[in-house]
DNA sequence: CTGTTAGCGCATTCAT
DNA sequence: ATGAATGCGCTAACAG
C-alpha cells in the first residue's frame, strides 16, 4: 500500500529541490524555472503519479477551494437548479460547493456552518430563509464572503441575489386582471419570510396600481410554503363567503394545495376559479389543468451568486445586490371570471 | 483584521503547552489531561473564540473528514432524494460532502474526481450512471473507499447499493398481467445504462412467468431517460401496429413521454392503453391521470449508501452489495383492457 | 499528567 | 536559476 507520493518524490525523481518542483508544477511561476528542468519535472511528476494535496497547500496559503453551500431542502424543487447553477459556475473557475441541508433550522445551520468554517471554506452562499442574523455577523465578522440567495438583508450589508418578488407578483396580478377578474384573493406565504413578505406586499400594490380593492377576507396566510398549507389557508379563504374568482398563489406548492381544496368543495379550475402560482417549477406544466406562473430564472440565480462570490474573493469588493427579472408563464389554470 | 486564533493563542493564555490543549480540546483524550488543567483550557478556547482548523488537522491524520459525492445531474428528480439521504447520514456522522454534477460525461466525471481527490476526500459515492472503469480502478487502486448507487460492477468488486430492478418491473408486469392485458409493451431505457438493461430484462422475465408472449415490435428502446425519447420510442411502438393494451415504462420520465404520444394520437390513458412507471418522482400523483408507478425508496438508497462508506471507512471491510425492495404504488393510469 | 520534538505536504522567503 | 530554510496549525510519539 504505497503512500502517496510527494513534492518531494518527484523532486528526487527528477534531481532538483522541492522548492523547484513546487515552482515548475505552479503555472504562474514556471517563468521562474528553467525551461528544461520544468519539463524533467513535468515528467517525473507524471511518471510517479503525483497528485498535489490541495489541503496541504491550503495550509500555507489560506485558501481551500472551497466554498459552502447553504440550502433548506435539497428536496424541494426550487433548489436543485440554483445548486446546479452555483456547481457549475464554482467548477469552471476551480472551487468546489460542500453543500448542506439545513431545514432553516437554527441548531442545524449553526452547526453546519461550524463544520465548514472548520473546514476552511473561502466563501458561503446560503439559500436559506432566515439565517439567524448571529451567524450572519460571526460570519460577516470573518473575513469570508458571503452571498445570500433569494433574500437579502435590510441594510444592504451583504451581497444577495433575488428575484423581483413585486415584479413578479405584479404580472400574476396584472395577468388576471386583464382577464377580467377583480375579486382576486391572495393565499399569502408565510410572513416571517422575505419571500412571503414581499410577495404579499407586491400583491397590494400590484392591487393598487391596478385601481382595485384589497378585500378583506381574500388574503389569507400560509404557516410553511407547502401543499398542506395551501390547502388550509385556500378553504379558509372560499370558507370566508367573499367569492373570489381568482387566486394568487405565493407559490406553486401553495397553488397546488389551492388546487386540492377546490376539488373538495367540487369547484371547476379555471372555470369557477382561477389559480396563478409563483415559480414555475417543473412538471407543473403537466398538471391538471396546467399550471399558470411566474418564471424564476433559477439556474441563472445559482450563476450569478456564484459570480458575485467568486469575485469578491477576487477583490473582495463591496456588497452587491442583484435583482433578476421574473416572467409571466400562463397556462390553462387561469381564464376570464364565470 | 486580526488573525484567526490558533491553539498556541490558547495554550499562552492557558498558560499551558499547544499539545496540551489539543488533546483537552479532543473529546478522546480529554482523560489524559488534569481535569482544571483541561476546564481552564476549555474555557481560554471559549473566551477567544477559538476555532480548530480541520484542515491542519487533517494534513496530520489524513482525514478530511470529507466525502465526494458524484452525481449525474441533480436538476434530475430522481437525485434530490437520494442526496439529501446522504448528506443527512454523513453530517450525522461529522462528515460534510462534496457535490459535484457530471452529466455522466466522462471527461467532467476525471476533473472532478481529480479535485475532489486533491482536496484529500476520505472517500466516494457515484450516482453516476457509468463512471469509466478505468477512473474506478484508478479510485479502486488508491485507499479511498467507494460506494456505488444505483449500478453496480458485474464482478462484485466494489459496494453499491440499488433498487431490485427486476422485482420492481415483475410488479409492473404482474399488477397489468392482474388486470387483465396481455399485449403488454416496453418502452425501454438506455442499454448501456444497467438500470436500463436490468429493467428490460426484468420485464422479459417477468412476461415469461406469467406465461405470456413478448411480442416482437412490443419492445422499444429509449437513448436516454426523458420524455422525449419516452414520446419517440412509444410513437414507434403505436405506429408498429401490435396493438398493444399497456405499456410498462422503464421509468416515468418515459412515461410522459408516453402520455405525450397517446396524445398526438388522440388515444386516452387509462381507458384505450394503461401506462405505468418507475421511480414514483414527486408530482407524478398529480400529473392527468395520476401514474401508477413502482415506488424506489430513494431517499434510503443515500441513507445506506452512506452507512455503507462510513462503515468502510471505520473497518475498511470488504465490498458488499445491497439489494433494497421497491413496492408498487397503483393510481389512475392503469385500468383493464378495453 | 504535561512539555518537547517532529513532521504532515507544500509555498515561500532568503541565499547563493 | 536553484537550493536551503522556515512555518502554515495541528497531532502524535516520546520523554520526563
Amino acid at each position: 500500500m504505497s503512500r502517496p507520493v510527494t513534492i518531494r518524490d518527484v523532486a528526487r525523481a527528477a534531481g532538483v529541490h522541492p522548492g523547484t518542483v513546487s515552482r515548475a508544477l505552479d503555472d504562474e511561476k514556471r517563468a521562474l524555472v528553467n525551461a528544461e528542468t520544468a519539463a524533467r519535472v513535468l515528467e517525473a511528476a507524471q511518471s510517479l503519479g503525483y497528485r498535489p494535496n490541495r489541503i496541504a497547500r491550503g495550509l500555507k496559503t489560506n485558501r481551500s477551494y472551497t466554498i459552502g453551500v447553504l440550502i433548506p431542502d435539497i428536496t424541494n424543487p426550487l433548489f436543485p437548479p440554483i445548486l446546479r447553477g452555483i456547481e457549475d459556475r464554482l467548477g469552471a473557475a476551480g472551487y468546489t460547493a460542500l453543500v448542506v441541508n439545513t431545514d432553516n433550522d437554527p441548531s442545524r445551520e449553526r452547526i453546519h456552518l461550524e463544520a465548514m468554517r472548520a473546514r476552511q471554506v473561502d466563501g458561503f452562499i446560503s439559500a436559506t430563509a432566515r439565517l439567524d442574523r448571529e451567524l450572519l455577523d460571526e460570519i460577516g465578522a470573518g473575513t469570508v464572503p458571503l452571498v445570500l440567495v433569494n433574500r437579502s438583508l435590510e441594510d444592504r450589508s451583504v451581497s444577495s441575489v433575488t428575484v423581483n418578488d413585486r415584479q413578479g407578483i405584479g404580472l400574476a396580478v396584472d395577468h388576471v386582471v386583464g382577464l377580467g377578474h377583480t375579486r382576486i384573493a391572495h393565499v399569502a406565504g408565510p410572513q416571517n419570510l422575505s419571500t412571503g413578505h414581499r410577495r404579499y406586499l407586491g400583491f397590494v400594490a400590484a392591487m393598487q396600481a391596478a385601481g382595485l380593492e384589497v378585500i378583506e377576507g381574500l388574503v389569507r396566510y400560509c404557516r410553511y410554503f407547502t401543499e398542506e398549507e395551501g390547502a388550509r389557508a385556500c378553504a379558509e379563504l372560499l370558507d370566508g363567503g367573499e367569492g373570489p374568482t381568482a387566486i394568487v398563489a405565493a407559490n406553486d406548492l401553495v397553488a397546488l394545495g389551492c388546487y386540492d381544496a377546490l376539488e373538495v368543495r367540487g369547484l371547476s379550475c379555471p372555470r369557477d376559479i382561477s389559480i396563478i402560482g409563483f415559480n414555475d417549477m417543473p412538471f407543473v406544466d403537466r398538471l391538471q389543468p396546467p399550471l399558470s406562473s411566474v418564471r424564476v430564472p433559477q439556474r441563472e440565480i445559482g450563476t450569478v451568486a456564484a459570480d458575485l462570490l467568486l469575485q469578491s474573493l477576487e477583490d473582495g469588493g463591496e456588497a452587491r445586490e442583484i435583482l433578476l427579472d421574473p416572467a409571466l408563464v400562463v397556462r390553462g389554470s387561469t381564464a376570464p371570471p364565470p
